[in-house]
DNA sequence: ATAGGTGCAAAAGGTTTGCAATCAA
DNA sequence: TTGATTGCAAACCTTTTGCACCTAT
């Protein structure tokens, strides 16, 4: 999609700094992206802009609903490309790969939830915390040494 | 239960801050606190003690099993007691009100998500957002003002 | 007596904001 | 031209830490 375009629609000026932020979402190399990282990968690149406009265009673009932005368990929140449709995440707190899901046998329950009590549905945040395949071993190799001792 | 007791077997000592934090999440008035509702209510009653020593008490009590802390989309974490069953959180954006539930078939299609995916499924985290009963007619007319101008 | 705990103040992240200079339309 | 945007530095908020003093056991 045109990217100056898309921006002028959201009632964005298509400045420099918006235009590569919303260029390093959408090659899709890393989805989801601490304020921090957007930062560093631009820098790495060859731009030299401040941390302020990174938090300034990232708070737009969620605003306009361009980002969504997440709040793992982890400090800083992360952004990522708001592709239309809602999934909910899965993580290794091993190696921090991250899977997309959506479970509609879920999604039913937390409305009849909702319903049951009483409550209008606005929005909700699920995330799975665990160890994905490839760190398995890995992991069960350093409880066993912590056990140990 | 016995709170000095109950402290001594988690390895920590029954100093008077450890006390008060511990009767405060027992009186069970406010069953979600973060570190700084803590700090104000105890200086309301009488007690004087700093915001380190709260963080510091919240983190042993947390470490111990006795508390658990909670990070809903708000900037600041909070704690409740550990009452041993696991369960998720409903909550009203408009008041803040925080209900407690458990969704057996929730839980399952969660295990069932991850293994799918070669996760070994360790913890997770589920919030509802939404508006309960009692402030329903109230957002809803908040809403209507907003699209009127 | 002494290992552990506390208060204070300072530091450390992450995020926001005021302001003068700059830029897109 | 002019209102929007940026960079910088300073401020903010939550949380952590160093250190000298204090206290439960």
């Amino acid at each position: 999609m045109d990217i100056p375009k898309e921006l002028r629609e959201s009632g964005l000026k298509a400045t420099f700094p918006r235009l590569r932020v919303l260029q390093l979402f959408q090659d899709g190399k890393n989805k989801h992206l601490s304020a921090d990282d957007v930062y560093r990968l631009l820098r790495e690149e060859d731009i030299d802009l401040g941390l302020a406009t990174v938090y300034r265009v990232l708070m737009q673009f969620a605003t306009a609903g361009i980002l969504i932005r997440r709040q793992f368990d982890s400090v800083a929140s992360v952004f990522e490309l708001n592709e239309g449709g809602h999934h909910d995440h899965l993580v290794c707190t091993n190696c921090g790969k991250m899977e997309e899901f959506l479970d509609s046998s879920i999604e039913e329950r937390q409305e009849e939830v909702a319903r049951t009590r009483g409550f209008t549905l606005m929005e909700h945040s699920l995330s799975l915390y665990g160890t994905c395949a490839a760190c398995i071993d890995i992991v069960a190799a350093r409880q066993k040494k912590i056990r140990r001792g």
